[in-house]
DNA sequence: GCCAACGTTGGC
DNA sequence: GCCAACGTTGGC
């Protein structure tokens, strides 16, 4: 048996929330633009699931799960001068931005705040508990994947 | 709206 | 390669 990886990846509710991927079923997480972010990405595998963080709301919280379906996508924002996320830099011959396709799992019903994260989780084993921690991707341990999936329905 | 934390840029 | 200036994130 193969073990999947798990991720917590964040979006501001107002520009894409839960809600928004619930009723495309599908999207690209483009329009990253931090390196560290980027190289999480692309160590994703296809079948690894990520927990949708609602980040710069209140309260901040996980709000529901989403599976990778597709891996090392060349970001298709950073050519496209009308964009929020054009690169002018980045060169086609060589993109600097790639992105995951994800799909829509599900909605829990009681989202985790970070609060509540904070109670029950330690900073060093949950890096989104971390001050100062900026990455909108970021990794999550098998144990508190595991965890989380128990508390969350 | 404030501001701490941190990433990026670019002059030198 | 250093580092000041600047921009962004995101909790509060």
């Amino acid at each position: 048996m193969t073990e999947i990886n798990y991720w917590l990846m964040k979006s501001e509710p107002s520009v894409y929330g839960i809600n928004h991927l619930k009723d495309e079923q599908e999207t690209l997480w483009d329009g990253i633009r931090n390196y560290q972010a980027r190289n999480f990405m692309r160590t994703m595998e296809i079948g690894d699931q990520a927990f949708f963080y609602h980040s710069n709301c209140k309260p901040p919280a996980i709000v529901g799960l989403m599976e990778i379906i597709g891996t090392k996508i060349i970001d298709p924002t950073q050519f496209n001068p009308n964009e929020k996320y054009f690169d002018p830099k980045s060169l086609k011959k060589a993109p600097r931005w790639d992105c995951v396709k994800v799909k829509y799992l599900k909605i829990f019903t009681n989202p985790m705040s970070l609060n509540d994260m904070r109670e029950l989780y330690s900073s060093e084993e949950m890096p989104v508990l971390r001050k100062g921690n900026r990455l909108s991707i970021l990794p999550i341990s098998q144990a508190i994947a595991k965890d989380l999936t128990r508390r969350l329905e």
